[in-house]
DNA sequence: GATGTTTATTTGTAGGATAAATGTACTAAT
DNA sequence: ATTAGTACATTTATCCTACAAATAAACATC
């Protein structure tokens, strides 16, 4: 199909150090690099590219930053096993965040608290439900949750699915959450749906109930804090 | 509890860059930085910092990639909107990704495909299932599907979800996919469960049933991809 | 008023110099 | 012969200087 206003192709300007750090990339997965295999030192990599020192080490010091490779004086660079979660690690700052990012990663939550029933009820040990009643014992007793009591809990949660990226990922989306959950304190919105014995019907839920019963009081659970998430 | 074998604490020797790198990105958000505002030029930072400017160079370098700063030339350095997955994009490469962040990625898609099951009933619209409909119908008289085929599917139904960072997270997963689907095609194990009707189906339950029925329909259609995902 | 031209400023790239770290080879002592 | 100590070579880490490229802003020109 013909549009009739055409529209100009972006021209791609790479700076010389994006090039750089893509051909490096490839070459790196290309080549079949694995963990522990040694690198071209970097005056070799400047020559062989026709590049200045300084550019490939822009490259690199990114690379380095990804966890991609690590650098010994004098024993050169190495492959190392890239951190999955390095870079976005840096940017999940809620006070540098769009709205949009916000809303999406409140969304991802609940997705994935909702996602994670089938995980726990098929991992579950007795060990973590000792633990996990510990923590529900301990807060029924109190006359209101703070931030690191919901914390715990469903951090506890995360561990049990036995997933360590996944219990990284909560660690890393706390601060957005904290962050929104302070504004629910200063309007006083908490109050409404803090509930102290919610926490330990989950954990009843997760002994001796099933996957869709627990998805349900979770669902209920977050709900009043995303009041809005399923609106579009 | 004092422990028999005392642990050294690790001495942090964090690099230059690294800690300009930090410095940067606690001055940015600490000093309320918000897109479009422009940072100071790089040989004044690096004269305060008492940094060489290729340090600094190396530290921006690493912001530039993850979209927190850009640069023009002449006009300076401003803050932009950091770009959520950037960093996870470069490292998400199924061919230098550990056994067992490759697992935790498989994980993921199964958790996200089942926690979505809410969203995609409380947002669809007419439109969205037309379109669906269109794929499943096209689909139905296929004998077999290929990867570009489940693509297809599954990548509207993160569309649906109307969560854009959702939809570009799947996009991230897939040459994950890819890679071990290709296996399972080596194997010949895809014979088994390969279902062309399966989509149609959740189609149909997406556009008249509920929620729980669909996250029933898509367990058991993603499950025998994972037959190992569940055991510990 | 729209379009060239100059200028000043800032990033982009290059290249060299020195420091620091450390594996390797060599030497000396026991 | 083994160990301890020393010198050397290599590679990254950091710094410095210089120049190129781009361009916003001011000015000049038609």
């Amino acid at each position: 199909m013909i549009t009739k206003a055409n529209t100009l192709e972006r021209i791609e300007s790479l700076s010389m150090t994006d090039r750089v750090e893509n051909t490096l990339r490839e070459y790196l997965t290309e080549n079949g690099f694995k963990p522990g295999d040694s690198l071209p030192n970097e005056t070799e990599i400047a020559q062989q590219l026709n590049v200045s020192r300084n550019v490939v080490r822009e490259a690199l010091s990114r690379l380095r930053m990804l966890g991609m490779v690590e650098t010994k004086t004098r024993r050169g660079m190495v492959m190392s096993q890239p951190d999955l979660l390095a870079g976005i690690e840096k940017v999940m700052n809620p006070s540098i965040m769009s709205q949009g990012n916000m809303k999406d990663i409140f969304e991802l939550r609940l997705i994935l608290e909702m996602g994670i029933a089938e995980f726990l009820f098929a991992r579950k040990t007795d060990k973590d439900l000792k633990e996990l009643e510990a923590i529900v014992l301990k807060q029924k007793g109190l006359k209101s949750l703070t931030k690191e009591d919901e914390i715990e809990f469903h951090g506890k949660l995360y561990e049990m699915t036995g997933n360590d990226t996944f219990k990284r990922f909560q660690t890393l989306l706390l601060p957005v959450f904290d962050h929104v959950f302070l504004n629910y304190f200063e309007k006083g919105i908490h109050t409404e749906f803090q509930n102290t014995s919610s926490h330990y019907d989950l954990f009843a839920i997760l002994k001796e109930g099933t996957a869709d019963e627990f998805r349900k009081a979770m669902h209920s659970h977050l709900t009043p804090y995303y009041s809005t998430s399923f609106q579009k």
